[in-house]
Order: structure tokens, then sequence, then C-alpha cells
DNA sequence: AATGAATGAGAGTTCATTCAT
DNA sequence: TATGAATGAACTCTCATTCAT
């Protein structure tokens, strides 16, 4: 699933086009099952099942329910990020920028509602890869919003403490209002209250 | 477990003093092994063990695992309720009280790791108290902020937005200071930084 | 099972009547099961059927297949050297007391023919309890049989060397005529050459 | 395998060199993995593996993996037998071929453990492969004998009871020397105590 | 002649819950 | 009020075997 990297099988072997469908569609699956019912009421019966696969087939492509739980966050962590960096690049304006940011995270998270609720599980699932998702999440935020302050581009926050923040912020009004709500989109007192709160935090002026 | 309500076993028979101390070390067992292992790994047993008493003697107080659970739930989210409202209270300014009951929750999840740990668990254990505790936490928080925008103590924000981005701020900022660090108290450059943006987004002037 | 020595479930907690009727009857229906079928073919639920249990019961009283293997192994040992003894001991020349733990040996295989075969199985299952069996069995006659050279009782022989000549020869008789014949008694000829035979090797003339 | 007969595929069709050398490998491969890991924990896929084919390709040669466990003992069977009496027909006396035999089946033993191991799975994997391999081993043995206790040549022995215990004599003693010991060469204690056993029990003199 | 992805039955094991004591 | 032996359904995972390529 890492780009560029040979995908193989759980012998080290590399996948067959038929093979890669099938890796696919267990992933796939595991997305919907794992965020429908959870981890642990997610039988490794019930994903193959979902896959169109049969319960020992789920084997050849992942040692363990465990490691499918992992690949997934990886795979979802990378599609995020890699959401949020095309939204956030069509920003004319630094504040802009952090809204299509936001954006583009509500959108996937509607999209893919998985990525929350499979996020919780990992505290005790598999803590390591809950590290992973924040880490991976927050890196980039972290340095982007270090040079903006060096450039005088926005205040003089702390980088780390703002970005966790906004992170807090995103996770917790996507839960209010995606997952809770209607979905996309969000009503417009809430975005513009976000609008307010982002361009504060950041010390930016609103156009 | 409700104040000033007659607690009673599973028959519906309210307890003697013996039969509430055992009901409250089975809570307290909950609450730690809850929160070092998660839902899943803690089994019954576990649980009876930690709290001193017999597997059979479990089903006494609570008709199921999850109902354990979801009494834990109830039972944390009234204690860090309270926390905080204590710690709010003793603030001289609109702003010093609200540092005072972030500071008093930041206060209470370091004391009780479990708190957050549960919380992440309730999503597919208990959907319903994951409500429950979200609401709960933020309904007294609104109409607070309500009233304030309403006095002209704060600006003219979204009471309902506000709340859910502070809780949310609260959340990743205790998950990465206090739970993955080391503990209270934050660094500094964090609490001046919370500082700043509580300020910020509420509209009031530091002093 | 350790003679004088308190059995206790896999708690560490001491068995009460109906644990130590429980335990027993599983070890009972492990012989059975074992030696009918053999271990790779005899399953936990099929052992546990057999001592008229649940599955889950089975482990209250052994953390796994192969400890059960293991607790029997060390039991039938016990108990085949235990028949020996006894049978040996009633001889009242050297000759007359080695037949006679022959003999208490090829009855003890025919009424627990489970022995042989479990221990064939125990190369793979459990070369632990492998060694454990032929140790034991061997240690107290390679003894006996050095104190009789001293004396001049016996021949000048290799105590091991024939210790284990003698294991073998009875292994394979046992294996020949109890487990493929029709079990006790040996026909006479065949008697007449092992009496023969172990009289030779240890340097003793038949009376 | 079996020396001038056409060895076929599972279709009867008879094999070309490349299909007598694929199925010389697993047969070899079968050899090396049932005698370390045992009938049970060698999986087919282990086994085709080792032998560098793929699973699908084992079922070319064996119809089952039970298949390729019966034709190895009848391979090793035959070599055993085979090297048995090259070495016996060395022998310039009784005694010597006698020894000689064993030493034979020793030195076999020693480079092919797989042997013991084998065939004390046989006990249940294939109890017919069992018989087939004692009687095989034991048939010209006891046919020997007799002609020997008719000829005079050794004493008045029964050629089945002594059979059977000169092969539990060499299993037992192999072992304990060969298998747990260093392997060959034995002992001198043992190999003189060997010769002195197997002296008197056919009633030979030592040279 | 060879491949290797797919199958599905069955294994060992855990654990929430019950109930006789 | 407390016990703990017993239950049995459900879980994760393995592997002999098949078959389209």
């Amino acid at each position: 699933m890492t780009d560029g990297v040979v995908v193989t099988n759980v012998d080290g072997r590399p996948l067959s086009r038929r093979g890669l469908d099938t890796r696919r569609r267990l992933l796939d699956a595991a997305e919907v099952v794992f965020g429908r019912v959870g981890y642990h009421d997610a039988s490794v019966v019930k994903l193959a099942e979902h896959a169109g696969v049969a319960a020992g087939t789920f084997y050849l492509y992942f040692d363990s329910k465990k490691a499918i739980f992992d690949e997934l966050v990886r795979d979802l962590n990378r599609r995020v990020r890699h959401a949020m960096k095309e939204g956030s690049s069509k920003g004319a304006s630094r504040l802009q920028s952090e809204l299509l940011g936001f954006e583009a995270y509500f959108r996937f998270t509607s999209e893919h509602p998985a990525l929350y609720r499979i996020i919780r599980q990992a505290e005790f699932v598999s803590p390591e890869m809950l590290r992973y998702h924040y880490d991976r999440l927050s890196e980039g935020y972290i340095e982007a919003l270090g040079s903006a302050v060096e450039s005088g581009e926005i205040g003089r926050l702390d980088p780390e403490t703002a970005t966790f923040a906004l992170m807090g912020i995103g996770e917790m009004i996507g839960m209010r209002w995606i997952l809770w709500g209607d979905g996309m989109p969000l009503p417009a007192r809430v975005l513009a209250e976000l609008e307010r709160m982002i361009g504060c935090i950041l010390e930016v002026e609103a156009e």
C-alpha cells in the first residue's frame, strides 16, 4: 500500500493482479466493517464474507486481524493527509488554506466515518498506530506553522500546541456535526464560528 | 450512584452498607481495569478478582459487563463535572474561571486516565453513553456561554460551536501532554498558548 | 497428582472434592481418547465429552491440550513403575524378580495400552516427557543392576546398557504380543524364550 | 519406487525423467521435514517448499499427505534392510554377521534419524505401515534364525521371539545413544555389552 | 508439468453468564 | 451476601486439498 513499494503477501512474495485485487477488497471491507461494528465485533469471518472471499483467504494477505487494522490505519491516514493537502493547496490566503484543509478533512470523514471510529479504537487495539496517526497528521502541520511564524505570516504562537488544538477542534466538531449530525455541509453558523476561531488562533485577519 | 437516589442491587432491593461497599469496590476495579487493558480484555473475572470478590458476586450488583461500563461512565462524568465546577468557581474573571475549569479537567484526567480511555471505547461498547458524556459535559457550558454572550461579558460567539471546540482542545491537549507526556503540570509554553487561544476564542482580554 | 502434593487448578487454587473428581475424569478420558485415536485426532472437545463435561471446563483444570498430555505421561509413568515395583518385590530369586517385573509391565500395558501409544507420540508432542518417561523408568533399574553387579549377584554387565536393552525387549515383545496379539498372557514359547534371554543377559542361572 | 516397477504419477501415467526427479525431491523433503518437525506439523506446503515446488505440484505425485508418508516408510524400510543385508553379509562368523548387521542399522539411523521418528509416528498416522515396517524388518531375520537353529549353528531359541527382542534392543540402544547421544560410534562399553548380549541370546560363543 | 490463489472444515482457546451450594 | 465450578457459543487461525491458468 505504501506508494512505490511492491505489495507482498504474508510469505513475502509479490502479489499478482488477482492477489492485489483481493487484498484491496479485504482492506475496503475492513474499513466498512470495523467502522460499522467496531474491531471486536468484526470477526475475521465477517471481514472475509464482506470482501467476498473465504475465511482462510484472509490469512493469505494479512498475518492477523490486528495486522489488517494497522494497515487500514496507515491507509486511511495516508488518504486523509493527501485529501487535506490537496484541499489546502487551493487557498489563496493563509486563512483560506486552513479553512480548505479543514473542509477537506470534514469531507473525508464524512465519506469515511470509519476513520474517526477506528482511531478511537486504536487506543487499545493498537496504541502504536494511534501515535502513528496523530504524529503523521500533526508533523507537517507543526512545521508549516513554524515557518509561517518565522515569516511573520501569522502571530507568534507555539506551533505544536496550536496544531493539537486545531486537531482537537476538528475532531470534536466533526464528531458533533458530521458524525452525529447530517454530514456535510456544516451549518452556516458553525462554519462561521470555526472561521473566526481559526483566524484568531492563528492571529490572522479574516478577509 | 446518582445522588440522593437509593442504590439497589439487580433485584431492585436496596443495598446494605456491606453491599454498597462491594459495589463501590467493583466500580473502582472497573475504572482501574478498563483503564488499563480496555473493555474487551477486561474479563468479568478480572474485575471481580481486582475487587476481591468471586465471579458470581459481580452479578449481584450489575446485570452485565456493559452495565458496569455504563455506570462507570456516569460515575466519572459526574465527578469530572463536579471537579470542573469546583475549579472554575474560584476564578475572579471570566478568563480565569475558564482556565481554572480547564486546569481542573486536566488534573482529573491526570488522576483518572481511565476517563479518556473509557470514553474512546464507548464509541462501540455503549454509543448512548458516549452521547451522554459529551451532552452532559457540554450542556452547562453552552448555557453559561450563552448568558455571557447576552450580558456582553464575552464576544458574540456561537455557544455550542465554541463549547465543542473547547472540549476538543481539552481532549487533544490532554491526550498529548497528560496521557502521552509526563502528566501534570503542563509545560509553561503549552499553558501560555492555551490561555491565549481560550482568550481569543471567547474574545476576552488576557489580564 | 504427585503424591502428597496439593493438586491445584490453573489459577493455583487447591481443588475442592468436586474439582478433584472432574480433573480425574478428564485425565482418565485423556488416557482412553489419546490411546484410541492419538494426540492429534483427540480434540479437547472430545476429551471433555468423554469426561462428561463441557469444553470450557477442560481449561479450568489444564492450561492446554499439551498440559494434560504431559500430566498423563507423569501419571502413567508413576503407575507403571509402581506396578513393576510391586510385582518384582514378590520374587524369591533375582531372576524371578526380573520376570515378575516384566510380567507386571506386560499386565499394565495390557490394561493400559495407551501407555505405549502415548509414549510413541511424545516424540514430537512433548520430547521432554519422552525423556522423562525413559529416564524415570530406567533410573531405579540401572541402580539396582549396579548394586547386583557389585554384590556378585549377577554377572559383570554394564548396568545402563543392559537396562536399555531390557526396556527395548519389553517394549518390542509387548507391542508384538500384547498390543498386536491377544493381550495377556504371553504364549508359553515366548515366555520361555524371554526367561532364557533375561537369564543370560543378567548371567544368572535359571532355576 | 519399488525396484523394477514403473513409477507412475497419480493418474497412473508413467513419469518422465523430470517427473521422477520432482517425485524424488518430494520424498527427500518428506524425510527431512517429517523427521524434523513430525507428521502433523509438517504441512504439505512446507514439504513442497522444501522440495522447491509449488503446493499444487505435490498432488501430481501423491494422492495425499498420508500417501507420501506411507511411501516414505516403504522407501526407508527398503533402504535400511538393504544396508543391514550389505553389512551382515561381510561377517565371517555368525556373531560377527549379527554385529555387522546391527552396526549397519545404527549407521543408517544415525544418517537417517527420521526413520526412528517416523516409525514412532506411524502408530496413529498409518498403523498398517507400522506393521509393514516391523514385519518386513523381522521376516528375513526370523527365517535366517530358524535355519541357523536347524543347522545347529546357534542355540535352540525361538526365532520370532528372539528377533523381536533383538529389534527392541536395537531400537532402544539406538534411541539412547544415537539419537540422544552424539551419534556414531557407540561408546566402547556399550558396544562390548551389546556384543555380549547378542552372543548369549543366540547362544554362540564370542571369538 | 507446474503454479498458487482459494477454499472451508475444524482446531484450540476464551469468557460472559448461570446456579447449586 | 457470597461462592466458584460449569457452561457453550464464538472467536482467531491453520492447512489439506482443488482447480483455473
